[in-house]
DNA sequence: CGGGACCTTGACGCTCATCAATTGCAGTGG
DNA sequence: CCACTGCAATTGATGAGCGTCAAGGTCCCG
């Protein structure tokens, strides 16, 4: 918990804020004094509880985390997936109740920042509140663009959308990823996310396999022609806000 | 143009933020002193195109708004409705393009306000600016419940739940509605905000209609047993943060 | 009185859900 | 090292829910 340590494990959520708004020193300084707590996850733990007012603001620091809803024959909707860098949250710091349950996917690292001292740090550094409020927004496009997927296409768009989406954020944060990444989801939690069950995304992913789109084996996901995926799930990165200053070349590039 | 104009019209805009955020004389005087233009909008008018950069927020004062994407196969996705007192382009205030096309569903009044300038007073007035950020976040949380409510439910639940929502959203601005309430929508237009068809939506509302639930004709919407299409729908309105100083009593009546 | 939205209804078929059985694989304990 | 267990992936058979196509019907407006 030494400031040196903070700033270590925050990087990934303060260059994720720097990439949508310039953060200056004092900036970044307010952020490293968050006294946040950093804690490790199992995979499967709940970390908020749907109704649960946030006592902390949490960053995921490594692995994955998801957001759900329970509908009343039992099903369950993923609303969102996080990954490094993300915030989880937000409505606590409006003081509302938290809208879904959040679970890991994955072992995990997160930080937990007191939301009042976010809350702060917010109103004081106006360019910190900036780049926030973007990250609100983005995320609400991502619902949006979720809506359509789920609402207006089929099964094989829906998860071609899908893994260009969890492909092109992952190298939005690991410069080095390939073609190959993890997808650290059973079929059926897949399943969760596209509004299908986990018998239809085994089939529509071995057809994309078939096609020869991707390869797919025990969490490690291959995408072998991007371009091709990317026109089969109408992927248009837009959505994403993925901010210009990142580099999106190569995004074609395959060899695995 | 005139200020007491423009706070006449900006009236439920204000009411809204009310509700959400302790307004004080300068709040509301910062609202009114908005450089706003007050418009006249015939139904299907496009308000705002997919990817334009919004100079202005559009503030719905009067009518319905709904905003949509379009898909590949020529297909709609309706993400959003908005009704008296709601705001469209939260993008904009961030400099980020919209992400969806909006278009009046009816006949309506709007009011635009420069972008610039309503950021101005979010930074100002940080009551408003808490506010909005309230109002926003309210905003995806609704797109959540519709991805549940698409992603997991039957047609027949997902347009009873609909239903109740926009039933009580028309009655959290007009408090003499009824258990009749307009809804300016065609059947294809519910259809692309459910992720149906209209053929579907029409045998689903008739189904509804034969359970004595609903009664509908020409535009106008009747819940006959609110309790029952709630349970029908799995309504809870927790999701929308109907904020508590409003009065929620008398839901469940019914008089036609 | 004609035209154009929109609603309504029937017949048919496809996508995807459901049910059920089998396989493969990783961990666990003997 | 090998049963034993448990979860995830896989596959087939079957059918329901919803889409598609097509043909009126109704209402409104000019």
């Amino acid at each position: 918990m030494s400031p040196s340590l903070n700033a270590a494990s925050l990087a990934p959520f303060t260059a994720k804020l720097a990439s949508r708004c310039e953060l200056d020193v004092d900036d970044q300084a307010a952020l490293a004094a968050l006294p946040v707590i950093e804690q490790r996850i199992d995979a499967g733990e709940f970390l908020v509880r749907q109704g649960a007012i946030g006592e902390h603001c949490i960053l995921v620091v490594k692995g994955f985390v998801q957001r759900h809803k329970i509908v009343a024959n039992g099903g369950r909707q993923i609303v969102a997936i996080l990954m490094e860098g993300d915030l989880l949250g937000f409505e606590a710091l409006a003081g509302l109740g938290a809208d879904c349950h959040a679970q890991s996917l994955t072992a995990a690292r997160i930080l937990k920042a007191p939301t009042a001292a976010l809350a702060a740090v917010l109103r004081q550094r106006p360019a910190v509140g900036q780049a926030m409020w973007t990250e609100s927004l983005t995320s609400a496009s991502v619902f949006q663009e979720w809506l359509a997927n789920i609402g207006r296409r089929d099964a094989r768009t829906r998860m071609a959308h899908l893994l260009c989406e969890l492909s092109l954020r992952q190298r939005l944060f690991d410069k080095h990823a390939q073609a190959s990444f993890d997808l650290p989801l059973t079929q059926e939690q897949l399943g969760d996310v596209l509004g299908l069950t986990s018998v239809h995304v085994n089939r529509t992913l071995k057809g994309l396999s078939r096609e020869d789109l991707i390869r797919y084996e025990r969490g490690r996901m291959t995408i072998l022609q991007w371009e091709k995926l990317a026109a089969a799930g109408e992927f248009d990165d837009v959505y994403l806000n993925v901010p210009k200053t990142l580099d999106r070349a190569g995004r074609g590039a395959v060899p695995a």
